[in-house]
DNA sequence: ACCTACTATGCAACGAGTTGCATGTGCAAG
DNA sequence: CTTGCACATGCAACTCGTTGCATAGTAGGT
């Protein structure tokens, strides 16, 4: 599993709570990995007991108290050893190819409807990565050492949605011309 | 869950056991999508019960029958009635790009010859597909039927490796320039 | 002669991930 | 004044997916 290091990179560059991280990975690092809060509480509260984090108390009125965790330098150990072993093949599930890949046996119309759809949800991301690259990275020429994993970890997710954006027109294409 | 799915559109190209399905999805399916034997078996028990497929069980010598699973009417409704569904989020999850973005808590020499590693598996993924292409589909404007859903699917594939394989290239110069 | 891989099925135990529910306040929009 | 969203935690039940094991003959390499 790797949803334990990907936590513990988030929590690398900023303590957080269960909170705050589960709408980390429906922004930033969702782009990589998802997970729902859920998951995050059960394998923060499996990451206390391995001592890779250690949890601040902070008490507020009228709500439950905040639990804020931070990285212990075990958590850096563990992260450290993490990226040292191989790592396991890419995890890839892609419902569109299943179904443009049973072409004839599918709806029709159906099909052309969501690949339009999926070309406007890349086009979308496609131009908010983007942006996001203008205004947090302006000259990526000067990077320092903390803003490169981050540069990198975008510039890959403009290339991917960039290539998913130019599947989406070439299927139409082919799916209008017949 | 799609796995179903997955498994009725390979069944609608051509009739197969289980353990033919499991090699498609170590070949061609597993592209873009990946299953073990044992989820294939499990799943196609309960696609027989749901009357999805049937099977012929034909006898051999020296090992267990061969069950030959073969699409039902009711197999092609369902997956009719599935690609009409709205697709749901495509499940992201590169541990690669854990490990980037938490750039400055890794193991810095295995991080670098991980990316080395991943570049080549990109590229040699990338020209197994291109001469896949090359044979299969020679003349990519005249497909059949039968032909156009694998292409697109292929098509996918090439881009989404170039993509890929663009990315470790980039990430490498960055690395190397430090 | 031995070891490995291929064919062909499947169970059992476990770990990962999803869905649904529960609780309770404060604040803003309609 | 009511509806809904943001904050903040978490349990329970379930399904999905992985790992390890079991069986058993045949073919091919060292």
């Amino acid at each position: 599993m790797a949803l334990e290091h990907a936590i513990l990179v988030s929590l690398a560059e900023r303590s957080a709570t269960g909170y705050d991280l589960a709408r980390r990975f429906d922004a930033s690092i969702g782009h990589f990995w998802k997970a729902t809060h859920q998951q995050v509480y059960k394998v923060l509260a499996r990451m206390q007991e391995q001592g890779w984090v250690d949890v601040e108390q902070v008490a507020q009125a009228g709500r439950p108290d905040r639990k804020v965790h931070r990285i212990t330098a075990a958590g850096r150990d563990e992260l450290r050893r993490w990226s040292a072993e191989p790592i396991g093949p890419e995890v890839l599930r892609s419902s569109f190819a299943v179904a443009l890949r049973g072409l004839p046996n599918v709806d029709q119309d159906a099909l052309l409807a969501h690949v339009r759809a999926r070309r406007d949800e890349h086009a979308a991301t496609l131009e908010a990565y983007e942006k996001d690259m203008a205004r947090t990275f302006p000259d990526p020429d000067a990077l320092d050492e903390a803003a490169l994993g981050p540069y990198l970890v975008l510039r890959g997710g403009i290339l991917t949605e960039a290539a998913g954006l130019q599947w989406c027109k070439e299927t139409l294409a082919r799916l209008e011309a017949r």
